[in-house]
DNA sequence: TTGAAAGCGCTAACAG
DNA sequence: CTGTTAGCGCTTTCAA
């Protein structure tokens, strides 16, 4: 079988001391309770050996694993792994794992995803999923367990959370618009029960709001979830209610699905409908319509994410704290003035 | 603090048995050694508390954590996240979780992300990122410990594999070109280290002899890594020493960089030269070129790795087994015939 | 069929 | 500064 593994104790009875002599010396916080020179003995046996501590029993005592549950919709939505990177590099900079979980959106699956976690005894959950009124969530902060959102607010709640400037970054997308000549903008509009729908909406209105123009009811339809799909439905039910010349999607993958649409309707874009986007995923650059979109600082947003929720495990602060990231509004070829 | 955990003494006092007996009811394997009726009094008592054991204590206890170690180079190439979610979904059925690290096909990086699974006890390896001569699957098999490697295979050594149909996959490509009239077929073949780039190569060189043609030296041109920046080098060189009509890139990466070259130069993609990808990843349909390509069954290798895995976790088998999963050509816009 | 007892490897409280 | 002791929650002998 596999072989036998080099315990505590076989480091200090090498050493010629306690185990719990050992133990102190081999962990940076108690070391100083103990003789420099028997410290150092012992740190020299563990090398020798090739001591690795058992992080398992490790846990067992202290209750804290030096893990964090990082719960995603969907892994292969290519908006989140480098979010997930970014998590994972900074928990690996304090000896933290992270566990990553897919909830697909979907009720049963994340109380199954929370069970396992919690039987698993992570020390905190980075969650990209959280709905408004989020049961998993509310199970967390009563059970005090340190939490921190990303893409995600949740409402009226005082959970850490992560986000970029939506915003900062709508409003770049309808100034961008307006001064192209576009009057008779339309919005496909996230799902009203994530965060992002909502603020993405708002700030859209407002945006408009503050060049004189408004979202007539025609103009607004909202996705059901942030598929390519959900994009498709959405531009035909544009284009059949409205005569808007562009239309701001919620997020990329909403805007892919429209390019669909209007390929499909013999529609040109940005000849005949502009389309934005938001997120700036991967190889938006390249489609056969660059798409104009803004850009947020994926990888940077898990790194505040982990972050902030290490503070929290590490008992540092239990402030919590809400990081708002800058945004890049990046103009390709999607977007051109409208025709005469 | 956290909510005190229901323990196993708490479930047993609560149906008044001894915690051992407790336990013995709780799993399926031990049910049968106890009475039936106490049996159900434990089961009624732990659903009652909302018992959920800790998995902890039980690894300490039977040195099996119910976890794998998933090793990636890096999440965010999008190769790999349906593989993850074929793997994570597959594990979970038995109430396995995936333990998720990036090496960045980096020594240093492999070596301390081995070391941090081992000290977290996992019970197996699925391995993405394994090299010919992997130093991490010399020292999995050497300690007997479970591992599976998807889409490579490791040199000589007797280690269960998933990987793709590399040999069909190029010959269909290289078929479908010489049907189009091409018969000057230049090659990016992947890093020589890796499986992929090695089988994929010789697959070629096996394809067009098929048609007798060759493959001379200025021909080929050898990435250092599966990268776009790669792919343009490749391709920029391959530009300079040959008169090839249509290139065979080694996976869509690279095919993505060739594309990006091709326009710098003012060539167009297919009139002046054809490109072909393998792996099919996201968004490549969406191209401005749409690349022809081959298309693997992303989620069903990660499946059928963590099938493989599981049942030599569990023990139900210990026979090294190879999967070969079958591909299927897309043909779409980036080949048409030569020019004349 | 059930209970008693031991122990996985570690760390923290307490003594000395 | 170091050793003793105890115990985290669970499973698995062994004995009754």
């Amino acid at each position: 079988m596999q072989q036998l593994r080099v315990t505590l104790r076989d480091v200090a009875a090498h050493a010629g001391v306690h185990p719990a002599t050992a133990s102190r010396a081999l962990s940076e916080a108690t070391r100083h309770q103990v003789n420099v020179e028997t410290a150092a003995r012992v740190v020299a046996a563990a090398h020798e050996l090739g001591y690795e501590p058992d992080l398992t029993a490790r846990t067992l005592r202290t209750g804290r694993t030096a893990t964090a549950a990082v719960l995603i919709p969907d892994l292969t939505n290519p908006l989140f792994p480098p979010i997930v990177r970014g998590i994972e590099d900074t928990l690996a900079e304090r000896d933290f794992t992270a566990l990553i979980a897919n909830t697909d959106n979907d009720g049963g699956r994340e109380r199954r995803v929370l069970r396992a976690m919690r039987a698993r005894n992570v020390d905190g959950f980075i969650l990209l999923t959280a709905h408004r009124n989020d049961e998993t969530l509310a199970t967390l902060i009563r059970d005090q367990i340190p939490v921190v959102t990303v893409n995600r607010t949740a409402s009226g709640s005082d959970v850490s959370s992560v986000s970029p400037d939506d915003n900062a970054g709508i409003s770049a997308v309808v100034d961008h618009l307006v001064g192209l000549g576009h009057t008779r903008i339309a919005t496909i509009a996230g799902p009203r029960t994530l965060s992002t729908g909502r603020s993405r909406y708002k700030a859209i209105t407002a945006g408009l709001r503050k060049h004189g123009l408004g979202l007539p009811t025609g103009r607004v339809v909202f996705a059901r979830a942030f598929s390519e799909d959900e994009g498709r439905r959405c531009m035909a039910e544009l284009l059949d209610s409205t005569d808007a010349t562009a239309v701001v999607a919620a997020n990329d993958t909403l805007a892919v699905g429209c390019l669909d649409t209007l390929r499909d309707r013999g529609l040109r874009c940005p000849q005949d409908v502009s389309v934005t986007g938001f997120n700036d995923i991967l190889f938006m650059d390249k489609l056969s319509t660059p798409l104009t979109t803004v850009r947020i600082p994926h990888t940077q947003m898990g790194v505040e994410a982990a972050r902030i929720l290490l503070d929290q495990m590490l008992g540092r602060t239990d402030a919590t704290k809400h990081a708002v990231l800058p945004i890049q509004l990046v103009v390709r070829e999607s977007t051109a003035a409208p025709k005469r």
